[in-house]
DNA sequence: ACAACATATCAGTGAGGAATGATATGGACC
DNA sequence: GGTCCATATCATTCCTCACTGATATGTTGT
């Protein structure tokens, strides 16, 4: 019925906190980082190796990544494992990809905003 | 069987499509838009009304929305009237509400990336 | 305790996007 | 034709994020 300031009482917006969380997905590394993780878990040496990403900046990523609460880790001895936290974000993958498939020409000429 | 350079042909690889498609959605304005057409085709001025951002903001938005091929637009006299795309769009934005009963704490509580 | 590996943290830098304000284009009606 | 309304475009400014490089923390094995 307040289509413009809905859910002031939780903090933020339902639009804010979509628009969030759409950002945690929004970052070449960052989907690197969950792909490789939606096949299997993976200590942090392990992902710098298959995304090429420097070390550093994996921890970055994943930190962001942990504290939005899409990856989840356990020790393993001197390791850290991680792994994607709910099936739903593979499903959400997955629904990217279905989306891609009607309208990639679209995205990959868009030069507005959101690109290059 | 090449996760990290795949697809290289089209231009862009498999992640940098997905990461600028997310691109799209990961905007307040650009969600908000995205919401007021998923209930019904809208001219500019209704969604200037509706959202209440300015109508240059509202246009510069619609360009890349229009550019990405998530709404498309048809002249209706003197109004140019825009519509969701594809009901794939409407899904996704299902899947992500749906991914935020799980991680909605986690998203607005992350501070380094994506945030605020 | 020390060495070697694994991971996290932090400051600084550079680039790109989001909003604004002013202006331009374009159709409709008198 | 001229005015009004609807929409698009452009330059500028500000702000934030992504990366780097160096360093700190932590764990295992000897």
């Amino acid at each position: 019925m307040d289509h413009v300031v809905a859910d002031r009482n939780t903090g933020a917006t339902a639009i804010e906190r979509r628009a969030k969380l759409f950002r945690g997905f929004a970052d070449p590394s960052r989907l690197a980082i969950l792909d490789a993780l939606c096949e299997a878990p993976l200590a942090v040496h392990e992902i710098v190796t298959r995304t090429e990403l420097s070390q550093s900046n994996v921890s970055n990523h994943l930190r962001c990544l942990l504290d939005c609460g899409l990856v989840a880790s356990d020790r393993d001895g001197r390791f850290i494992r991680y792994r994607i936290s709910s099936p739903r974000i593979t499903a959400l993958l997955n629904d990217v990809d279905a989306l891609l498939d009607v309208v990639a020409e679209g995205v990959e000429a868009c030069d507005n905003y959101c690109g290059e």
